[in-house]
DNA sequence: TCTGGGGTCCTAGGACCC
DNA sequence: TCTGGGGTCCTAGGACCC
């Protein structure tokens, strides 16, 4: 059996972690420049507030039930996300992790709600965060099981039985991998729940909604097509850094900033992961709501050789940005993605040029590494003009309580 | 006035090969 | 008028996830 685990309102929670006078209070999270809603509480979403809203089109429900909102803190996050895998990963072993706040793992055929519970009592012992565990045969019937163990105690242990019962009254919309695409479509074809999508025609399904749609049709029935660690073998694909601007910008220098900023930020995180990337992709676009964002500007670069040099990597996206800089564009976002990651031990030489090698301890890569290591991410960075990409206001943003000496949280003793 | 950021996988079509 | 069959690799765009 699979089991996955998923915190609950993970963002409300972490920050409910260090201020447990907001326990009962109801709270919301933003996203960067405080622009949608990204976390509630049960609270707020028993306001009827939608997940990713604009805050300004709620702000009034909000204040008339003095929510309290916070900025997202995502270096709080993911510190304590890594505490919860790593307690996760000590009582069921091999972890699958999904996302921040999610992980599958094996579990015994026979176990029972009793140890699922247990399970969920030592990661709130250790960590203080309330989780949810389901427990099913398939990733997809495990992700309905967690979901509805949030509507109980915590765990909930879907057997095929009980999952043909509760099919009937399960939307589509709700299964994992159904978009507002597929249910839609569906939705012309008569079929609006889980159990009359598993009565569909095996080839009705394959000719409407492809590979997808097949392998949630078996998933559903109990048969195993998203395995157990198939995430974690493989390495990344990408890694990006991308941000919207405060304010839009018409000056070129305030994109080059942004993208240094970006490019200096990725290609740290390629050297820590040892992994050199052969393609990057730059994007600079207006706001998707203004009338200019039919320009929005976004293009590729392969190079022969890849690299996690910040220098190299740079001088790429940089030359992009001229080319791609409109000076009528009212820019609201920038970023940059890179692609074609491979392990740095992979590296070929081409005919005509030669990888350069971290061959001293003097390259400049290695120093800044070192110096932010010690002395904090963005201490120094090179080759860049250092903006912070456009991260603008986060003045609701609470401290780094576990990750930074000065935030520590004191403890009072009378 | 104000609308997030970071990912994966699939498909169709083009360019190319023998 | 007639114009093969079998492939691979790459890219852009779509759909989905948290």
């Amino acid at each position: 059996m699979i089991g996955l685990m998923d915190c609950n309102n993970f963002f409300v929670s972490c920050e409910r972690l260090f201020r447990p006078d907001l326990a009962k209070k109801p709270l919301a999270v933003l996203s960067s420049n405080d622009g949608c809603i990204v976390a509630r509480s049960q609270e707020i979403k028993d306001l009827g507030i939608p997940m990713g809203v604009p805050y300004f089109q709620v702000k009034d429900i909000c204040t008339k039930a003095g929510a309290v909102l916070f900025s997202s803190n995502f270096t709080l996050y993911r510190d304590i996300s890594t505490r919860i895998m790593k307690t996760l990963a000590e009582e069921v072993g091999k972890c699958d992790i999904y996302s921040i706040d999610e992980a599958f793992f094996e579990v015994p055929n026979d176990i029972t709600e009793e140890e699922v519970l247990k399970l969920r009592a030592q990661i709130m012992q250790n960590v203080g965060l309330p989780v949810s565990i389901g427990i099913a045969s398939t990733k997809t019937l495990a992700k309905q099981a967690s979901s509805m163990a949030k509507k109980e105690n915590g765990a909930c242990i879907l057997t095929q039985e009980l999952w043909a019962e509760k099919a009937i009254c399960t939307g589509c919309g709700s299964v994992w991998g159904m978009g507002k695409q597929t249910v839609s479509k569906l939705k012309e074809l008569g079929v609006s729940t889980a159990a009359e999508f598993m009565r569909l025609d095996r080839t009705v399904i394959r000719s409407h909604f492809g590979v997808q749609g097949d392998r949630i049709y078996s998933e559903l029935q109990g048969v195993s097509v998203y395995s157990l660690g198939q995430n974690s073998v493989d390495i990344q694909k990408s890694i990006m850094s991308t941000r919207s601007f405060e304010k839009t910008t018409k000056k070129c220098s305030d994109i080059e900033s942004a993208i240094g900023y970006h490019i200096s930020f990725v290609a740290e995180k390629l050297r820590e992961k040892k992994l050199v990337a052969s393609r990057i992709y730059v994007l600079m676009q207006a706001s998707r709501h203004s009338d200019f964002s039919f320009r929005t500007g976004s293009a590729e670069v392969v190079l022969d050789i890849p690299t996690s040099h910040t220098d190299i990597l740079l001088k790429q996206a940089l030359k992009v940005v001229r080319e791609l800089f409109d000076a009528e564009v009212p820019y609201k976002k920038a970023g940059v993605v890179l692609g074609g990651l491979m392990p740095e031990s992979y590296i070929t030489n081409t005919l005509f040029e030669t990888a350069l090698s971290e061959d001293s301890e003097k390259s400049i890569d290695v120093i800044t590494d070192a110096l932010n290591e010690k002395f904090g991410s963005g201490t120094i960075r090179s080759g860049v003009i250092l903006q912070s990409g456009g991260r603008g206001s986060a003045q609701l943003r609470s401290k780094e309580y576990t990750t930074s000496w000065k935030d520590i949280p004191i403890v009072h003793t009378k």
